[in-house]
DNA sequence: ATGCGCATAAGACCAAAGTCCAATTGCCAA
DNA sequence: TTGGCAATTGGACTTTGGTCTTATGCGCAT
């Protein structure tokens, strides 16, 4: 599984830093798309490999932070390495609290953008890897019938199959049957690997105990 | 359980700054306590209920920032609220990366402060009741023997009483008879429960299957 | 030395879970 | 309409898990 390489996206309307940014990312061996505005940006199509964004705060239009906040609003999780010329604490407060990887004032040390660029695709490599997961045990559970689904969530609460079998108002040899299904389907091995998908997936039918 | 009330600690070196800080938390209902200096903080004996800071960022000796890395550096997960006089971009970032809730210029609106701290107390609060549960689990953790801790880790690694006998090169009945007494001890009604204590104290002897 | 906790283990027994096979019903699609 | 699939259930049987009781050997502390 040669997954497509790291990606960086640049949007800056200006010229010359799209192309500096662009040379210095090439330069650290990084593959560089860059884009003159926000829209620009959001008409791409999503890279399938690791990625993260380099983005000015002050341009036409959206500027950077709206399209962060458009990114968050949209589900993308993108980290955001923010660069400007004139920012302000607030800004950068804002930025940051919404989740930034970093925050440079212009001049900044190449070294230090880069540092973060490293940085930020690391955090969107786990995040990747974190989200394929998930997407996997999540079409396992698609897979389920919505019947299979029910007794899935009371399997994982602890529950006896003569109990599952009274609260469906079913048989027991039902639920057995249909639990064997849940397990192929979920590919659990044992009932401590389905309740820790099920932990994953966040699926807590019953009363989470608390102390 | 009428634990003590939500506490703001003030951090300053500025007397009327401190007073007025005071003033106004009273103002809304919450109990102040103030410093003159981060050591003076650091003297104090931790505070049981829900509690947050407010930092000013320059001060003589130990700076905001570095009171913030100590505090971090001693497990201590104190939400803080930074405020400054002369803030500049760079150490709103530092500080923000360090998990600051705000980081806040003066002059700043008074309501801007009240409400983060009560975003700061609220998210203190949930810190505690988190760290309250995996403390509690943990105990049950380590009220068990040594032999059962083991059990433990490969019976919610899903693996059958024979299989973990012959692990051990024990027998099963004396699986089984630990097995009991994990359950009793953990406070667990059922295997699923087990599996849900285990994961929040991060208890995985097997490999976590990857997908 | 005497007792306690821990690990060990056996027997007896029951409850629960898993497996294999077989069969019925109901609904959707070809 | 007819075939297929999901859902349903039963029977028979094995394996596993859980409980209770009882008992032994070991090391540590009083």
């Amino acid at each position: 599984m040669t997954d497509s390489e790291a990606l960086v996206f640049v949007v800056d309307d200006d010229d010359s830093v799209r192309k500096a940014l662009a040379r210095l990312m090439r330069s650290v061996g990084l593959h560089v798309e860059t884009f003159r505005s926000a829209g620009e940006f959001l008409g791409r199509e999503p890279h399938p490999g690791p990625a993260c964004l380099i983005l000015d705060v002050r341009m036409p239009d959206l500027s950077g932070l709206d399209l962060q906040k458009e990114l968050a609003a949209s589900g993308t999780t993108l980290p955001v390495i923010f660069i400007t010329g004139h920012g302000t604490v607030p800004m950068s407060v804002q930025a940051m609290k919404a989740g930034a990887v970093e925050f440079l004032e212009k001049p900044f040390d190449d070294q230090t953008l880069i540092d973060a660029v490293h940085e930020a695709l690391k955090k969107d490599q786990q995040a990747r890897l974190k989200k394929a997961e998930l997407r996997e045990i999540h079409e396992r559970v698609c897979s389920l019938t919505p019947r299979e689904r029910e007794i899935f969530g009371l399997v994982v609460s602890g529950k006896l199959n003569k109990q599952i079998a009274f609260e469906l108002g079913t048989s027991e040899k039902t639920v057995k049957a249909q639990r064997s299904q849940i397990m192929k389907k979920m590919r659990a091995d044992s009932l401590a690997d389905l309740v820790r998908l099920a932990v994953k997936v966040g699926i807590t039918t019953s009363v989470d105990q608390a102390s």
